[in-house]
DNA sequence: CTGAAAGCGCTTACAG
DNA sequence: CTGAAAGCGCTTACAG
């Protein structure tokens, strides 16, 4: 931008007849002290306004050793729409603490050499703090150069004393299932994930310990893993739909509402309908999906603004003893667990007794 | 951050026993005249890598008077997943040119001089451009404090002399409608969007063209508005279905994938089969939906990422001379429209002529 | 109550 | 070939 000359302190100082130092600290409303009269405030204030006087936050920033800026960087964004709420939450949080967000996505930087760079550059900025994004939950190997004060969002680092903050996938998976089994169902599928992710590990415990909650013991005939997509739903939802009548589950939970949504098209491909011949939970509540599916999906929402919002709190050492942090399993690290609350829609029904 | 003192300039002249002068300049592979001798060189990067030497941007860009930073205000981004691969594509497009992005969404921020408090943190923090995103394609009311260097990214303002990057709304809808016309249907539905926004606007003459083009009298019996969501496809789309045979279209262009998404549901409802009996071309290419869908849906794509990519481009005052920037329509604005391409996928069948 | 001065960490004419 | 010095625009002890 070829930057039209912008007025400075010493601009404003002269116009007011005071020094740069009464500028400073008239506009920066420092109370140290009574100081400085009303009359002399004025005519400052005043001077600041007709020259349209903006502060440089770069040279404040040089001055105090200290950018009011904080490193979000991210990784598999492209493939995610839970990225949005994430990142809005936290510019937001940013934002409400006086804080700019630079974004940094490595989606398209292989190689740790440059994921170190990238890093770097925010580090040369002077950033105060970092918050690495994962867009789903996932086990990472933390890039060297990140700072201890790291916060890790929708992830946990493999070593280092990092904080974390991540969904609680098993306790939600549970409520997920309960819901089921508070609707009367014993014969509960569950449709799970073949990708050894956390999550569908997470997912399949509170599954489990959900059933056994209820004194119904886990028939692992009911356990079919596929593609966590819409065709892995349609065909590893057709195989349990498939199961001789009296095993067929009469509700199924499932790893995400992909699948859900797949499991859907099975149902109605054997003429089963929803909920009145089979009740789904779905996982994730995805936007443009759950809401929408005929009929409308009953699904966990993952926390993602939550998350985002709580990430930025902790990076700026704002109090966030409003969650629990238990001790991580490195050393020195910390994790907090936030709940994914239940959306009820219409895709259960009671089991007629 | 507790910012453990990291090593400066100074330091690192001291180390290598030159002055800071000689540091810079071979650090910053200056090379006006042949000036520092190899040895030199030598020690002097030895000496910054011992003591870990990173350059300060924050000094730099105070001195240097600029930031080698963008802001990227965006608006209503928390309800779209179209923001993810613009932004992506964009802070891509800005690392390559070694700049970092300040990302700030104005969502939750109400109020005009909210908005222009936003805009100004951004212009005290000396960003060098603004790209000015909205998230789905509509004109806007520009803050008044956005430089006229400002790009605007999927929207265009209503006032000044700025750039606007937008999708060739009208040129992709007659492609989309070209598509069903080339299957050999002649009578061709739309299914459109209530709400007058621009995209349909443009996108209804875009239907228009492309029959006239192939001398088809459009008949507005084969025109229904309703909400662009699933439900409005099933309710705008039922409408059109329960033509009487002798006028009902054997092929209905959507407004939007959603709305395709409604009218397979009012097919499947009525025992039509796609695209069997009914020819269907969405719009938007939406993620999850539009390759999810039974069978799979054709659609056009809107060009998010080569838009964000082209916005920095622009906001960098680098070379855009491969897209054409047409004459806007006031004083000093221009346009880049890009083109959407046709998602070729399954719900097009040749009409048995 | 107010100002002169130092200094944040760089870059860049300029002089030698 | 190399360095001393000025200066980017602020803040902040310190002195008066």
């Amino acid at each position: 931008m070829p930057a039209i000359r912008r007025s400075t302190l010493k601009d404003v100082a002269e116009r007011a007849n005071v020094s740069v130092t009464t500028v400073s600290v008239v506009l920066n409303g420092r109370q140290d002290g009574i100081r400085v009269p009303d009359a002399t405030r004025e005519r400052v204030r005043r001077a600041a306004a007709e020259l349209d006087y903006r502060p440089n936050q770069t040279a404040r920033n040089l001055r105090q050793r200290s950018s009011r800026t904080i490193g979000f960087v991210s990784d598999e964004v492209t493939t995610t729409p839970f990225a949005v709420p994430m990142l809005s939450a936290a510019q937001q949080a940013a934002a409400e603490n006086g804080h700019l967000l630079f974004v940094v996505n490595l989606d398209h930087v292989v190689g740790a050499d440059l994921q170190r760079d990238a890093i770097d550059t925010l580090l040369q900025h002077q950033v105060t703090g970092f918050v690495f994004a994962c867009m789903y939950h996932q086990e990472i190997e933390p890039p060297a150069n990140l700072p201890d004060s790291t916060v890790f969002l929708n992830c946990r680092a493999r070593s280092g004393p990092f904080r974390s903050i991540i969904p609680a996938e098993m306790a939600a998976a549970a409520a997920a299932v309960r819901v089921l089994l508070d609707a009367g169902h014993r014969r509960i599928g569950y449709l799970d994930d073949t990708d050894a992710i956390v999550a569908s590990k997470l997912r399949l415990k509170g599954y489990l310990s959900a059933l056994r909650e209820y004194d119904v013991t886990p028939d692992p005939l009911l356990r079919v893993a596929s593609q966590a997509t819409v065709l892995g739903g349609v065909t590893g939802g057709g195989a349990l739909l498939d199961l001789p009548a009296d095993v067929r589950p009469t509700a199924i939970f499932c790893f995400n509402d992909r699948m859900a949504m797949g499991l859907y098209r099975a149902a109605r491909h054997r003429g089963l309908s929803v909920p009145g011949d089979l009740s789904i939970v779905g996982f994730d509540d995805q936007e443009y999906i759950a809401s929408e599916l005929d009929p409308p999906l009953t699904t966990m929402r993952l926390p993602h603004a939550e998350m985002g919002r709580l990430a930025i709190e902790a990076a700026l050492d704002l109090d966030t003893e409003y969650v629990e942090w238990k001790r991580g399993r490195t050393k020195g690290s910390t994790v907090a667990m936030l709940d994914c609350p239940v959306v009820e829609r219409e895709s259960v029904a009671q089991l007629p007794s």
